[in-house]
Formats: structure tokens, C-alpha cells, sequence
DNA sequence: TACTAAAATGCAATCGATTGCATAAATTTA
DNA sequence: TAAATTTATGCAATCGATTGCATTTTAGTA
């Protein structure tokens, strides 16, 4: 593995006995440069098999056109769309993204964004950990003059720009399509209340029930319940009431709506006739398994692209002061089996 | 967003009356820097803020701590979760990763490569796309001495370090669990046919055969059957023989699989009494279906963290020329419902 | 043909950190 | 105490591309 010297533009400078800057200047199509030694330049570069250094030429411009993205983990269906789209986004204007996961660490959260800090990158796009509520780390990189976007989870009280799903809103479809289906004690299966996405989803559950004239009745909220294993233990309790649920609103995700189906299963009750089951976020499996579930697709590609297109836009205006935006997507309830009664 | 000019080494230099040198000498921890100095150096960078600029010193040293990984997709499973372990293994050394997609495009491939090229990124790390028949563009990268590791789906032909899954034990290893089975008009899903963890896949298949005296039959081998909707189309072909197999492996993804399951319940054939199914790649729906999927798991987390280690281990002897070198990963076989008629 | 304006190119500094070599300071040895 | 080492620090070039300003070349005008 020679590391066999890259072409410079000194080196195609002195092949064709122009100055350097020249070259630069024909590489970067400025119009001061004669079309015929642009286009000779080109040609030479292209013979030389010639690379810019990106390096050179960001530490020269202060530009890195690098994004940062950190997510709680890279291999969960919502998180991997997300990117997904940011990607898409992101390589059609030559940038870059790097990864980093915050394995829904507070600490390695601070690495992360340390290290984002550290590669110059000029945005960052986050969505917090679940262990996170202080924000001093994103408040230092927004400090040192980093564009931040936060999505999804976001840190209410940081203003930056902000792509979130309508979650309350979401949640509060959800629910009423539950009542309308004739379901009348529902269930919560609640996430971490310091997230406020899990909050805002507590909050539809808790609209769509006022505005239904439904008794509001905490022994059917359940804390906490945001993984498959956490679901099933509290569904197993929620069943085991005297007064039963006779429906489950997992708002936590699709694998707890999972836990609540086979623990449901095992009890021989039946969904939909006997519990009505949603879950939230549209993974691959909420269609497949029996009864499929009905849930909520939080249109996360999409989300990814919105994201970076934010990011391009507001560059635009990079001489102004960046005010803090909120962009609201609005999910899109999904009604399949384990929800349809009537 | 005022861009606040960051802290330099000159700074902190000439706020110790010091050489810059000297500064850089200590923050890199060089032994011939006075203890006190360094100290001194450190404790001076902290309270003044500094982040070493990695751009200048990439420049300056010719790394970029920086390795590309260009796989299909970010969004499925199996690459997401290697992703995952690349990442993981990479952040403790400090080193980032670079994400592109080739979307199973050939062209889109040869752009990652150029841009990670011009990124300067020491290493690519690669899974190709179904399109990629011709290899220049990889040439291209390792005679600009980037390391290139190839990954699951690799091109043989390339003399560069690979990681993949022995699929055709991995293949041979299930075909033989449903011959142990009962089954005996086994069926085969293939995938494209240029790509060799497709071929390795099919002669594990036919090994299996050979090895246990069945007759190789070619009307129950189905091409290209790599979605879930081709596999259906292909089921529906093999079940309307006139001696139609007794079981199918999808050797191709588990959403072969679940195409498999849901034309076999259209046509009230009972799995596995009647029709033994075998997938590939244990996506998370595979326990979940009705009846769950029988399927292959290749550990594909590990296999990030193989690939980056190997990187690591590799740069080691970055003096000496690269070995082509070939990591075999032994998936193993997970016996579910599907298939079990015993 | 001489002269001005416009276009093209060259010069040299710069981005910030690193490093081989030279020099100065501190320490050891004779 | 002077000489010989050892240890710290300084100097200056370098990585490759970019860019403000100066200078040259070309085109246009009188």
C-alpha cells in the first residue's frame, strides 16, 4: 500500500506553466478565468487524476460542509429513516454526514458532541438521549457558532431549530379512533415524562378523553413503559385489575403494542373483540403480526429530508441572527386489525 | 450565529510566552516537553476554551481519522446494525465514519467512492450493489492508498480484506435442517446471480442436495426472487406444479419468507405440515410471524465491530504491503416454527 | 499609433497544527 | 569550575487550496 503522492494544483501548475491560484481559480469555475485555460485546466486535472483536498481547502474556507448527526441508536428503524433521508438530502449538496450514537447515554451523548465539536463540523442534528435534561454540552456547540437542529426529541427550552412530529395531536387521533371504535376504558402505556415527546403523547391521550367525556382514571396510566419487556409486565398488571382495560394505547412504540398482543394472547383474550391495541410508530413487523396493529407512521424519511433541507435554507441567511423555527409534521394514523371492532 | 473566532495554538502561545511548538508539543503529550510546561499548557487550553483544530492537523499530518462506509441502504436492518458496530468500534479509537448510500445503484456507488476520495477518508469500508459488476472505482480508491475493506457482499476478483458470512455453510446448514425434517422437493429462492453471497447461498443449497442423495431439480429453483413481492410471484409458480416442493427456502432475505407465508395462508396450506419455510437473516419480524420463520442470523452487529477491529489491527502494519485477507463469520441457524414438522 | 479600460494571470499571505533541525537552558560529569 | 551531556524550547518550513491585491496582457477607443 504505497501511498503514492496525490496530484496537486502545484503540480498541474507547473505542467502547464500557470500559477496555482490560476488553477484554483479554473477549478472553481470563477469568472475571471479565460474559458480556454479553464478548459484546459480541467482537462490536465482530469488526466493528472486529480483530487482536491478537501482537507486544504476547508481549513483554507472554514467550512467543513460536514453534518453531525446524533441519535440514541443507529439500527432502530425510525432513527436509520431519519438518517436515511438526511443522507439523501445532505449528498445531493456535497456534504457529508457523520454518524454517532448515543446509545441513550448522557455521557457518551457529551463524547459525541464533543467530538463533532472537534471535526469542525458546521451543523448539528440531534435527537436526545433519554437520559439527558441537562443541555450545557449543545449549548457549548451552538456557542462556538455550530448550527444545531434537534428532531424529534427534542430539548424544549434550547432555542434552535426544531423538526418534531405533532405528537399530541397524533396521539389524540389515536385515541379517538380508539373511542369511536366503541372502546371506552383505555389504557396508557406511557414513555419517560422527562422526553417531552412522551409527553406531548400523555397529553393527546389525555385531550381526546376530555373532549369525549371519558373519566379520566390514573390506575389506567401506566409509567414507564417503553420497552416489549416493560409493556408486557404492565399490561399483565392493567389486565389483572378488577375493572380491566378494554383497550391498550402503547404510545411508547410498536414493540411495546407487541408485548401487550402476546401477553394478550397468552390470556386468551381476544383483539380486537375483547382489547383493542394500538401502538405508535409503523415499524415493519406492526403489519405482519395477528392481528396486524394499528399505529402511527411518523413519515421518518421525510422527517430526515425536512431536516437537512431546513439546514440549507436557513445557511442561506447565515449573516442574520438564526431564529428559532419549529417545523410540525403530522403522523398519520394507521387503523389495521387490532383496532377495528366495529 | 457569530462565528466567534476559536482558540489556536498561537493564542495559547502567546498568552504563555511560549512557542507555538512547544504548545502543540504539549497538548500532543510529547515526552520532550517539560512536565511543568505541559501542565501549564494544558491547563491554559481548558480555561481558554481550546478545541484542537482536526482539519489543520489532518492537513497537516495526512490522516483524516476518518473511514467511509458505503453500503445499499442505511434503512434495513442487517446494514443498520452493522453500521452499528462499526461505529461503536470506531468511536473508541476516535475515529469517525462517514455514511453513503448507493441505493443499489451502480453510478450512485462510483459518486460515494469519489466523494469519500475526496474526503480523504483513510479506509472505505463497502458492501456493493446489486448493480456493481465492474470495480474501477474501488481500483481507483486503493491506488490512491485508501485502505478498502469489503463486507458481506464482496467482489471476489478484488484482492482487498474481506468480512463475510460463510453463507454456504450457513445455506447448506439449513437445507440440511429440512431434509433432516422430512422435507424432500425442496425449493429454492435465489437471489441475482452476479452478487456471491447469492452464489455461495445456492451451492450450499446443492451441496445439501448431493450430500443426502436428492435429485437436483431446476423447475424448484426460482430466480431473482429477492423481494418479498418476486418471492410471492415465485411461491405462486412453484405451488402450482404438478409436484409442487414440500418446502421453500428463501435464500434471500426473511421478507422472501414472509412472501412465501402469505401466499401459502392464501392458499390455506398449512405451515410447516404441508410446506416447510426457511428465510434468511433473522429480521426482527421473523419471531413474530404466524408461524415464525425458521432463519439464518449473521450477527451483524459483530460484523461491524469485526470490520472496524480488522481496520485497526491492519493499519498496524501499514508499512508493510496489505495481505488480501478474508474474515469468515459463521452465521448460525435458527430453528423455528416454519420448519419444524418433527 | 497611443492610450484607457477590461480581462487574465501572478504574487504572497493565510488557514492552524506539526515536525526536523538548531539553539538555549539545565544538569551531570570530570 | 569548565566541559560534556541531556533536556527544553524556538525557528521556520510544510501540508494544499484560497483570495485580496498587484501586475501584466489583451481588447477597445480615440
Amino acid at each position: 500500500m504505497s501511498p503514492k503522492k496525490r496530484t496537486t494544483i502545484y503540480d498541474i501548475a507547473e505542467k502547464l506553466k500557470l500559477n496555482p491560484s490560476s488553477v484554483s481559480r479554473a477549478l472553481n469555475n470563477n469568472p475571471s478565468v479565460n474559458e480556454a485555460t479553464k478548459k484546459l485546466v480541467l482537462k490536465t486535472a482530469n488526466e493528472m487524476n486529480y483530487i482536491r483536498n478537501t482537507i486544504a481547502s476547508n481549513l483554507r474556507t472554514g467550512l467543513s460542509k460536514t453534518i453531525g448527526v446524533v441519535v440514541p441508536q443507529i439500527n432502530q428503524n425510525f432513527f436509520s429513516n431519519v438518517i436515511a433521508g438526511i443522507e439523501d438530502a445532505t449528498y445531493k449538496q456535497g456534504y457529508n454526514i457523520i454518524i454517532c450514537q448515543s446509545n441513550e447515554l448522557y455521557e457518551k451523548e457529551v463524547q459525541c458532541i464533543n467530538t463533532l465539536i472537534d471535526q469542525h463540523v458546521d451543523c448539528i442534528v440531534i435527537s436526545i438521549s433519554v437520559e439527558t435534561t441537562d443541555h450545557a454540552h449543545l449549548q457549548n456547540a451552538i456557542n462556538r457558532g455550530i448550527q444545531m437542529i434537534q428532531f424529534d426529541r427534542v430539548a424544549d427550552e434550547l432555542e434552535t431549530l426544531k423538526v418534531i412530529n405533532d405528537n399530541e395531536q397524533a396521539s389524540f387521533d389515536a385515541v379517538t379512533h380508539l373511542i369511536e371504535q366503541g372502546y371506552s376504558r383505555i389504557a396508557l402505556l406511557e414513555g419517560p415524562q422527562n422526553l417531552d415527546i412522551f409527553r406531548q403523547r400523555k397529553n393527546g391521550y389525555l385531550r381526546a378523553l376530555k373532549e369525549h367525556n371519558l373519566p379520566i382514571l390514573t390506575e389506567l396510566m401506566m409509567e414507564n413503559a417503553w420497552t416489549k419487556e416493560l409493556s408486557a409486565e404492565a399490561t399483565r398488571k392493567l389486565l389483572g385489575l378488577q375493572q380491566p382495560p378494554d383497550a391498550i394505547f402503547a404510545s411508547t412504540s410498536d414493540f411495546s403494542a407487541l408485548g401487550v398482543l402476546e401477553v394478550a394472547t397468552n390470556m386468551n383474550l381476544r383483539v380486537p373483540e375483547e382489547l383493542g391495541v394500538c401502538g405508535y410508530s409503523n415499524e415493519h413487523f406492526s403489519e405482519i403480526t395477528s392481528p396486524s396493529i394499528t399505529t402511527i407512521d411518523q413519515f421518518s424519511f421525510y422527517m430526515g429530508k425536512t431536516v437537512a433541507d431546513l439546514y440549507f435554507q436557513e445557511m442561506q441567511n447565515a449573516h442574520t441572527e438564526v431564529i428559532a423555527k419549529t417545523i410540525s409534521i403530522k403522523p398519520k394514523l394507521i387503523v389495521r386489525l387490532s383496532s377495528r371492532k366495529k
